[in-house]
DNA sequence: TTACCTTGTGCAATCGATTGCACAAGGTAG
DNA sequence: CTACCTTGTGCAATCGATTGCACAAGGTAA
């Protein structure tokens, strides 16, 4: 049942050549004749020849294998990003191995360090909530291997990034949520100081004060961004008498427990509270009523990690530096959009 | 900045002895001598030395890769099942290489043709819906790797499998609903007779048998399972004027679209229509109501292809050909229950 | 005819870890 | 003292593809 596999040197015996004179053949060597050429292709189909890439990749190096690190891989969003980069790697021949880090700090250094010994040719990777530094990250750079970060990124490192612009989406959010006549609204976000959340919240804050709304700090709410959080938020607003007429959320997940709470207390979406939230996580449109959201197009940003990825493959002069930033969209749904518009 | 990793060789000749000696220093070969040995590790301590697994690889034949092919990365079934072998996996020290076919029969073949370029040490995979034989899995049963089938397998090849007990499922969802007090349930089925669907009609089927309920043909509909099928097939229902007080689909997806119909024109979930789906998707308990549905413990699934994988790796004989059949679970929501239950 | 170039192929080292066999040093039994 | 065993290392081949250098055969120009 194990047969074997056929190498160059099967090859090269069956044609009284020498392995050398194969494998120049098969990699177009101009060196070599058409005959012989023309022999070695032939007998290689019949001997139904594969190269072996392990023992390509010892010698020269590269393995075609891209490590990629995600925090979690069963989120929409990350599992979207990871077919986006496997879409564009497998059509190079590239090979994706991909890992998860649980945001743990501990399990991206190990994950990193079985990247480095399976010697990937470069890794994209999203770093974890509870990371702190990034020595780890650092010497995937040090060992001269490309590196691209995507959505959650950082500034201490010289490398590659792809990151939705957060602040236009949060402002976008918040805009329409103005013009469909909302003037107090509420904001839920990280109690981390995580840069996206501080990017999403300054954009709402920016849009209030665009259009000489008053900010009412009592309505911003710090949490970890769950549906409870998302819950708790919105049960404080209404059990301290606060008026509120939306809700911006910077997860799907809070605005859906924003979205739960107002039904409860029979309070009417959009028309007593508009809600908007962030991510275009799947079930945002099987709500009732959907929610407003918006799309970070992960398929694309994982294409565009990939792209920068190549580059710094192909450019000799060391790794790109290149930061892509995708436009974020609002996807307006029923959930903000009220009947009669009075902008 | 390119910092040369260390090999045996320069532990070797840092302490006068050869690359053997290192070899099997590190590897724990008795024949050793403790200074030796401690010698050599902390040397390789020192030189911050971390083994080639390429060159280790190509010697020994096993790249601690496991090659893992599904239909589609970014659902979340599918996603959770990657997130359960990658779990196991890692744990031993493998990787886990994916990729998507598609459900193409040809990205499949391609794929796991690359996967035996890459002599992974075996495959995990489940079969695409428009594949019809089965020769380019053949192939790497013939080349002595272990192969491991989830949800969707076939009997045509002799290796392992996990599943779960679709019948079983349907039955439950099923009874369920006839405990509600429900008679005339539709059943939204798959129109390509893949063998899970198949199960699901026939637990579907028996259910009513047992409870000696009549079963009629017109209640059946047979389409893609998609939303916009969901919503065809109820529209029917009540434009043909069948009496219905139920619905079961084979996905969550379908029964989504019965919602949404039945919301539309006013007919309350679950007092006149109760839902049950399948899959257990995310959005499932994010719908108003929330959907009863099918757990099929898709991370249990991936662990437990894992452990066969691994059963498969470390027994002589052959290729393991254990078949694992996990029990689904009835997710009982608000879609499917009656205030007063009169079983 | 000589010096030199072109074309096509072979030789052998290389990538780094692994391993069967050889062998030296020292110990033990008879 | 001899035969043999044990312990600890070294030597060299191996996995399969790649590549710098050597070199033979034939051609060309002077």
């Amino acid at each position: 049942m194990n047969q074997k596999k056929a190498t160059i040197h099967d090859i090269a015996s069956e044609l009284g050549v020498t392995a050398s004179t194969v494998s120049r053949a098969l990699s177009g060597n101009p060196r070599i004749s058409q005959n012989t050429r023309r022999a070695v292709l032939k007998t290689a189909k019949a001997l139904n020849y594969e190269p072996n890439q392990i023992a390509s990749a010892l010698r020269s190096g590269k393995t075609q294998l891209i490590g990629m690190l995600v925090p979690i891989i069963n989120r929409s969003f990350f599992s979207s990003i990871i077919r986006g980069v496997e879409d564009v790697a497998n059509k190079l021949d590239y090979r994706v191995i991909v890992s998860q880090s649980d945001e743990k700090q501990e399990n991206e250094a190990a994950t990193l360090k079985a990247f480095l010994n399976a010697r990937v040719d470069g890794v994209i990777a999203s770093i974890g909530k509870q990371t702190r530094d990034f020595d780890h990250y650092q010497e995937i750079l040090d060992s001269g291997l490309p590196l691209v970060l995507f959505d959650r990124t950082t500034s201490d490192l010289q490398t590659g990034q792809v990151v939705i612009d957060d602040y236009e989406g949060a402002y976008k959010a918040t805009v329409h949520l103005i013009e469909q006549g909302c003037r107090r609204i509420a904001h839920f976000t990280a109690r981390r100081k995580i840069d996206i959340y501080k990017k999403r919240c300054l954009g709402y804050l920016d849009a209030l004060r665009d259009h000489n709304i008053p900010i009412d700090k009592k309505l911003i709410f710090a949490g970890d961004l769950q549906l409870s959080d998302g819950r708790r938020h919105t049960a404080e607003l209404i059990n301290k008498q606060l008026p509120f007429d939306a809700v911006f959320a910077a997860s799907d997940y809070a605005v859906m427990g924003a979205m739960q709470v107002l039904k409860e207390k029979k309070i009417s979406i959009p028309d007593q509270v508009a809600l908007v939230g962030f991510l275009n996580e799947p079930f945002t449109s099987f709500t009732d009523p959907p929610l407003s959201t918006i799309n970070q197009f992960p398929m694309e940003m994982g294409k565009a990690a990939a792209r920068i990825f190549f580059d710094s493959l192909e450019s000799e002069r060391g790794i790109s530096e290149q930061k892509i930033v995708i436009e974020p969209e609002l996807i307006v749904r029923a959930s903000s959009e009220k009947r009669k518009t009075n902008s």
